[in-house]
RNA sequence: CGGGAUGUAGCGCAGCGGUAGCGCACCUGUUUUGGGAACAGGGGGUCGCUGGUUCAAAUCCAGUCAUCCCGACCA
């Protein structure tokens, strides 16, 4: 391709609106251009690179024996009710309505939609385990685009769902698909880091997250510092909490008593006005949803799971409470609620703006049989100390993880080791999901005995705009983009440097050998300065870059230059088309 | 959804009551040509939109839309 066919649109100033290096240098180099928040142009160098990985995802899956299929991007809502989601996805699920005032929605995932399809054709346990997969547009109003292809709104994704007839073969598909993962990432030079995650929405278990470490990740993961031995790593969403130090089980003989507290409202301030550990005290954080009001007790120290609490309650949406339903549970004004004395009791039912509410209680397993403790008074500008667990409150549950996992914590794997953070961008996703949309959707198959079962799934997403995206952010210097052979939109730029028509046809007849070579190679053939073909070259980041000149014209000798190393060789027009010969 | 900022030429910006500008990019010509050329000439904007104040609005006021940042859970 020459440039005067395919015009490059660089650009030497950085867009305003951008804010990491890749979506700089993206649009700096003419691949993407944004048009609405969260939706972006491709131009032909970054649709040429998007595709590129588009088909190294493809033969990867083909090989690891999956199928492709394409799921229609407009989904009726039906499916989403029979599921549940139409409710749960909530505001970031795009809806509109046909002219026969039909609901759909621009599908976001395709669960539904291919178990649908699983439903149409799946019988029998011959047809199984089987793997669908798509590469195709998804759509999520995200509450807030950022990053360029990082965060956006309407992205392709390579989605693959796979039907099983029992634990095992899913198993099997999900350690092949883990594979696969890997061989994709490493085609596309992208170092990854897998970890386990959370399932999240989707419900199910057994999750792991191909994250690519980045300060601009919008994930922050969890690993034990003894990478050899240990090796866990995990999104902080998910790790379990492993203090450093065990919280003191101490026993208390004193009393609760209420301490007057004027506008002692956080755990800070509490800490400080009492003055003890913030351990000491008990942090009350109430949530609500259609069904309940949650009073969740942790550590004052540390901070809530909200990950954690929705697995453990099963629920998909979760907000904090209002004020009313606080003052109504609590007798108190916000920031003083505490488990001891309460006007409420747990699983009463109380009625909060017309709709009935079930109270939960769920405490922390660290708060487990300690003693002088501090919480709210469950009366405005009141505390209360010398609290004790077993006495002023019980905890009946045992084992309730609630509190996030941070920096310095113990290794939950190894309980020998501190875990370090580091933050991280989600390339991709594997987990088992279970059964939970072939139950939805009534899907079974005949086993060998003509036993009707219901098929478990797993379900495998990579972010194709997020990986070519974060190759960039792995991938660059001052003067551009530098791309890995195998996504660099084409192999060789072709510098032309020429002053007059006699020699640029020479420089021409180069170019022609290349293609009649099937090489793949972009020709600077533009009329410019050699200094403005240098820079695009080096912005636009192909992975060699030929330059003819002078001394091609004289001897016929061109120069290679690596993009990455900056390594310059020289090499005649004859060992170069014979030697690159493919 | 709450707080903040910004909308002026393709891009980046200045102007902030009285003729709409600068740099880059673009077009023409001449000289140049191995790391973003020089000179000369030229094209391009209902100043986001709507309404108001004023003799006069890009500029002041109100509303609205868009974009970006921070927050939206840690009481």
């Amino acid at each position: 391709m020459r440039a005067t066919q395919l015009p490059l649109f660089t650009q030497k100033e950085d867009p305003k609106d951008a804010q990491v290096v890749s979506h700089k240098l993206l649009t700096r180099a003419g691949y993407i251009k944004k048009q609405a928040s969260g939706f972006y142009v491709f131009l032909p160098f970054g649709w040429m690179v998007h595709r590129k990985i588009e088909e190294i995802v493809r033969k990867n899956m083909n090989k690891y024996g999956a199928v492709e299929v394409h799921l229609p991007i407009l989904t009726p809502a039906e499916l989403w009710e029979e599921s549940g989601r139409w409710n749960a996805m909530g505001a970031e699920m795009m809806r509109l309505k046909d002219r026969h005032a039909a609901g759909f929605a621009l599908g976001p995932t395709h669960e539904e939609s291919i178990t649908w399809l699983a439903k149409q054709y799946l019988q029998s346990y011959k047809q199984l385990p089987v793997n669908y997969y798509q590469i195709g547009v998804k759509y999520r109003d995200e509450i807030r685009p950022r990053y360029g292809l990082i965060r956006c709104r309407e992205f392709v994704m390579k989605d693959a769902y796979s039907f099983h007839i029992d634990e095992k073969s899913l198993d099997e598909t999900y350690q092949k698909m883990r594979e696969c993962y890997r061989d994709i990432f490493n085609e596309c030079s992208l170092e990854t880091l897998s970890v386990e995650a959370d399932s999240g929405a989707m419900g199910g278990s057994g999750s792991e997250e191909f994250m690519v470490a980045s300060a601009i990740g919008e994930e922050t993961l969890l690993l034990c510092s003894d990478d050899k031995n240990c090796g866990y790593r995990s999104n902080q969403e998910k790790t379990p909490f492993v203090p450093a130090e065990n919280y003191p089980v101490e026993k208390n003989e004193k009393t609760p008593k209420r301490k007057d507290t004027p506008n002692v409202k956080t755990v800070d301030e509490v800490a400080d006005f009492f003055k003890v550990d913030k351990k000491q005290f008990i942090k009350t954080v109430i949530y609500e949803n259609s069904e309940s009001i949650i009073l969740v007790f942790i550590p004052g120290d540390r901070e809530i799971s909200e990950v954690k609490l929705k697995n453990i309650l099963g629920v998909a949406e979760l907000e904090m409470a209002s004020p009313e339903a606080i003052e109504k549970v609590t007798s108190a004004a916000v920031g003083f609620a505490g488990p001891f004395d309460l006007p409420v009791k747990e699983n009463e039912e109380i009625i909060i703006n017309k709709n009935k509410k079930k109270i939960i209680f769920l405490y922390d397993e660290k708060l487990k049989g300690r003693g002088n403790l501090i919480s709210g008074g469950n009366k405005t500008d009141m505390h209360y100390i010398n609290l004790q667990e077993g006495r002023d409150f019980i905890i009946s549950k045992e084992f309730i993880d609630l509190v996030t996992a941070q920096d310095l914590d113990l290794c939950p794997k190894c309980k020998k080791n501190k875990l370090k953070g580091t933050r991280g961008i989600e390339v991709g996703h594997v987990f088992k999901l279970g059964k939970k949309y072939t139950e939805a959707l009534n899907v079974t198959v005949l086993d060998k005995l003509g036993k009707e079962l219901i098929p478990t799934m797993g379900c495998y997403g990579i972010g194709v705009g997020r990986t070519l995206s974060t190759i960039v952010e792995q991938s660059y210097d001052d003067k551009g983009i530098i791309w890995p052979e195998s996504v660099t939109p084409f192999k060789y730029y072709l510098i032309g440097i020429f002053n007059n028509d006699t020699d640029k046809k020479e420089i021409e007849a180069l170019y022609e050998k290349m293609i009649a070579n099937n090489m793949s190679v972009y020709f600077d053939d533009r009329d410019e300065r050699p200094g403005i073909k240098f820079n695009d070259a080096d912005l636009t980041g192909f992975t060699l870059q030929i330059v003819a000149g002078k001394n091609y014209i004289k001897n016929k000798v061109i120069e290679i230059k690596n993009r990455k190393s900056g390594e310059k060789t020289e090499i005649s027009e004859s060992d170069f088309l014979s030697k690159e010969k493919s």
